[in-house]
DNA sequence: CGCTAATTTGACGTGAATCAAACGGTGTGG
DNA sequence: CCACACCGTTTGATTCACGTCAAATTAGCG
């Protein structure tokens, strides 16, 4: 399908961004749009890396499939996110889309073309690797040697907040992108313990439950508070 | 003190080697060389970020210190590695040499320059940036949901892979560069798990101790396996 | 040789994993 | 329209690995 940059919600996130128009113009040339469903898997961990996207609007994770065959999510990839190898042959993890979702798909030679022939394009990639590397390490941060309570107090804010127009204030009301299950898989915990926090968040008073996915945060600052 | 890139060590796995040679004398007149001990701090988060550097001996520790006080190790340096911030304006995490290091130091304009100046560097940082974070990832991977055991395994074997020269095989005889504490930091332990599991580690064959701080790998394969 | 800090070892408690079962929505077929 | 099966979620009982607290041992260094 075509892409049609001038109504592109992230247009000026993206990498893309940093292109003058007629570049930009003469790269969506080579772009297609693509939509996934929630499930569908975008690139599978080995497969040869022939194509790289930006995220339009949705939400993926990259998943790493451990040899006892558990999955971990390593990331998860918000819309103006950049996803696709651009040095190594093949893809090093899986990465599927957790909702329905509108991606910017370009083949790998299209994008080292681009790299070439535009050094503003390989500066922008270069701020969002690092905007990656601080999220990885975020997270790290997030998942090593915290409690269940503050793991899950901490998902919730960064969930309500990337749910938010502005980055800063979480939305109060929130629809979970993220099963119970990639919840775990991504905090390093079970299934069981991610259920038993939420109901304790919501028996404290914190948050509240519209349904298993609709959550509305109560108390965010001793959600803050939790999480630290 | 002058940098000297034609008998530097990593003058060909450096971000720096993607330049000519011309252009590497260029950009060597403003860098500088930096010993560091043990010990000593590179950055402190917060600092106003004024200088990068490309580390050509030794091993660095890129540090978080969390609200209550504790240290979390996010990621190890190794030589050809670079360290500061591009974009951001301040540090985000301390940095602190684990071993007496040596360093090439540019102030963030030179950089900033040179990348405008240089594509290939670019492109080079962006490969490395790249690089850090699948370390990262890989990190994220040994940190979360594994067991002590498991940890303490795969951490010896990642410090003998990059203290061996072919960077497959682990070398089968190790000084460690960390603490016992730094060990911790990194995988999320007590310092006293960690010692227990070296010790477990020990009574089952696995390694063999010559002093607290070096290691014998005796069985590599068994490690591999303990670490999987 | 003695001091100090790092490491090791031990005893014990706790928080999350595990095992197991119940609950609740959703879609299907009767 | 209701009965039923299925999947995701919740709740409960029990176990166990790791954290905590405390003490002994060793290493490094003046």
């Amino acid at each position: 399908m075509m892409l049609d940059c001038a109504h592109c919600p992230v247009r000026d996130r993206a990498a893309c961004s940093a292109l003058e128009p007629h570049e930009r113009e003469a790269l969506a040339e080579n772009g297609r749009l693509l939509l996934m469903n929630g499930g569908q898997t975008l690139f599978r961990a080995g497969d040869d890396s022939t194509r790289c996207a930006t995220l339009i609007s949705g939400l993926l994770k990259v998943v790493s499939i451990e040899a006892d065959g558990t999955e971990h999510i390593l990331a998860l990839i918000h819309p103006a996110g950049f996803v696709g190898e651009l040095f190594t042959p093949f893809a090093e993890h899986d990465v599927v889309a957790l909702v329905p979702s509108q991606l910017c798909v370009f083949g790998r030679g299209e994008i080292t073309r681009a790299l070439h022939a535009q050094p503003r394009l390989t500066e922008a990639l270069l701020r969002r690797s690092q905007a990656d590397l601080h999220a990885s390490r975020a997270l790290l941060a997030l998942s090593v040697r915290r409690s269940a309570r503050q793991k899950v107090a901490g998902l919730l804010l960064a969930l309500a907040r990337s749910a938010s127009q502005s980055p800063c204030h979480p939305a109060p009301l929130l629809d979970l992108p993220l099963s119970r299950a990639d919840m775990a898989s991504l905090l390093g915990l079970t299934i069981e313990s991610v259920s038993r926090q939420i109901s304790a968040l919501e028996r404290d008073g914190l948050i509240r439950r519209n349904g298993p996915r609709n959550v509305e945060l109560c108390d965010s600052a001793a959600l803050e508070q939790t999480a630290a």
